[in-house]
DNA sequence: TTCGCCTGTGTAACCGGTTACGTTGTTAAC
DNA sequence: GTTAACAACGTAACCGGTTACACAGGCGAA
């Protein structure tokens, strides 16, 4: 592979004028940069970026940290990360940190030297080990992940909104035995989403204690419930499952047994994947532009790395949004909780 | 940032013996080593892989390029290549073509001098441009892309004998009015699906200009060809689209006329997306491993990448499946055709 | 004792670019 | 006719590591 010194003796000049014309720096005069362009040409020469990052301290690339590939929601955020740093001429790095902690802290630090910034996605990590990790001098936004104690920016999902807003619109169908089906308990997603099922039981219903049964997010977990609620140990007229894959196991079994959805009983997930307006019925849920997560943090970072100040807007939350569908009788929802649910664009 | 000569001074060794201690080399005292130890986790020094791989000529990365990041098929590609690469300890550079040519060669370019290998799949260019593009001192393999004249290694799909397994189980359920909905007019996997049709009508039923309708592989073109059915313009009773999209688009627009399927007529896809089990009825589909693509697209790199010679399995073509599910009556299908599309595991 | 070899460590070149600074030659200003 | 300013270009240091080679000291063998 030819080096800039092959080009610049090729072209009969220095190899700071080789790059100097490569680079379209000012000084160079047009027959110079013409022959320099002429050798680029004929040994087809082309950067070596990686030297080329050691010298600038810049690299134009942004390491991505996922706990895991799997499923829409991953690609869709790499997706809308991707979308904004094609724009901006940045390459993404992935790293996985395959649901490891100790594979957490590698795939951060084999990130250095190779990446100008971090977009870190760390479920169930604890804020202080997270700290430790983190290199910081290097700028870093989190993804779907409150810092708290950290004043790192991130950009989340209003997870506990969502759950109320969805809550709500199913009391508002009159319906007081809803049955919440958890995902996984050390997820922060499934808590807060737990959180405001059981809240918006409590404030607009009076109901305490309501009806939770285990689940991990994963399609048989849904059916799991599914089979206890129709055993029939558990009245209910309405399941909100803590994401759509437990609802679409949930209408699998209901369907087995011969119960009718939204006759018999209402189902209501959460994240609005493809599938769920797909399925028959299709599937009420709150949606979360999964893409926008990706997005968001990419834009944010990139401010960063620009050199601006986020100030205020270190931390962007995303709201979900009701979207009513034949699970839950298909009709309009009260124009107050749609509202609440509106995404702020 | 700390850097190696930081870590020797505070040791109070050279860089050369920092080195070593750090990488586990030998030639150097357990007292030394410790020493130097000490000043790393004093200093919390990272290593630059930027500037390490600029010395080992090794980047321990290999390049992806994919024409787009939309949808699951890249997402079940990406983690394919993941899960090999992870277990080699390599990371993913990820690059985008967007979907135009003339990014595809920065792409490509951007990829010099960071990454050991590439994975490309081009779906739409010709060999000649993308043997410009390529690096021929970079390990190359293509993914879903027959390089033909050119000798580069490259798995693919085999989609013309998986169309042609699929109108067989159509003819061999008595369907002689089969409808093919195509992909697009230039896509490599379109036209060979389309083959695949044609000549299986032609040898096994001696149909020849079998109805094919337009299509671009979205879930509109396949509700547009529906809407053309319905209108009783063309007699079936099967209809094989292209890809799972179309079908689903079809089945909508079917369901709409009030047609029963596979009651009036059958239908059969290709790709089988998660969504095709989850339909009303379910989609027979051929079922295509995505991410076995990509796992071994990054398996045949690693094998050139360590200096292996592939020899004859310089090209891996798979094989996909037929999965007979509700739109063409569930039952079997012949044993002949289902042991032609088994995958060899 | 002398030579050879092995071990532990240091010096410096190198990977492939970028760029501060110095040099040369030209032209404008005095 | 000098000098200053500037444009075009070259030299060499540098980014942060790795590693070939040199070197010093210790030890066993002859």
């Amino acid at each position: 592979m030819a080096t800039l010194r092959d080009v610049a003796r090729e072209a009969g000049v220095s190899v700071a004028t080789a790059s100097r014309a490569i680079n379209g720096l000012g000084n160079v005069t047009a027959p110079t940069k013409a022959a320099v362009m002429a050798a680029v040409k004929k040994l087809n020469f082309v950067p070596h970026s990686g030297a080329r990052s050691l010298t600038r301290r810049k690299t134009d690339t942004v390491g991505v940290i996922l706990p895991d590939l799997f499923g829409e929601f991953f690609s869709e955020i790499i997706r809308g990360i991707d979308l904004v740093a094609h724009e901006s001429g940045m390459h993404l790095l992935l790293g996985n940190m395959h649901g490891s902690t100790h594979e957490t802290a590698a795939a951060i630090a084999a990130m250095r030297g190779r990446v100008d910034g971090l977009l870190v996605m760390p479920p169930d990590l604890k804020p202080e080990l997270l700290a430790d990790y983190l290199d910081p001098a290097l700028p870093t936004v989190l993804l779907n992940y409150d810092a708290g104690s950290l004043d790192l920016p991130f950009v989340a999902v209003d997870n506990y909104r969502g759950a109320y807003a969805m809550t709500e619109a199913l009391l508002a169908r009159g319906m007081r035995q809803i049955v919440h089906i958890a995902g996984p308990k050390h997820n922060r997603d499934a808590r807060d989403r737990q959180r405001g099922f059981v809240d918006a039981m409590a404030k607009i219903a009076k109901i305490s204690n309501p009806a939770i049964l285990p689940g991990d997010f994963s399609e048989e977990s849904g059916a799991q419930a599914g089979r206890l609620l129709v055993q029939g140990q558990l009245p209910a007229d309405a399941v909100f499952a803590a994401n759509d894959q437990m609802a679409v196991g949930l209408m699998a079994e209901l369907a087995n047994a011969g119960k009718s959805v939204p006759g018999d009983v209402l189902v209501a997930g959460f994240d609005d994947i493809p599938l769920a307006r797909h399925l028959n019925p299709s599937l009420t849920t709150m949606q979360v532009k999964i893409d926008r997560l990706g997005s968001t943090a990419m834009m944010m970072l990139l401010r960063i790395l620009r050199g601006e100040t986020l100030g205020g807007a270190s931390a962007t939350i995303l709201t979900p949004t009701l979207v009513a569908r034949g699970t839950t009788g298909g009709a309009a929802i009260p124009a107050t909780v749609a509202a609440a649910g509106a995404l702020p664009t």
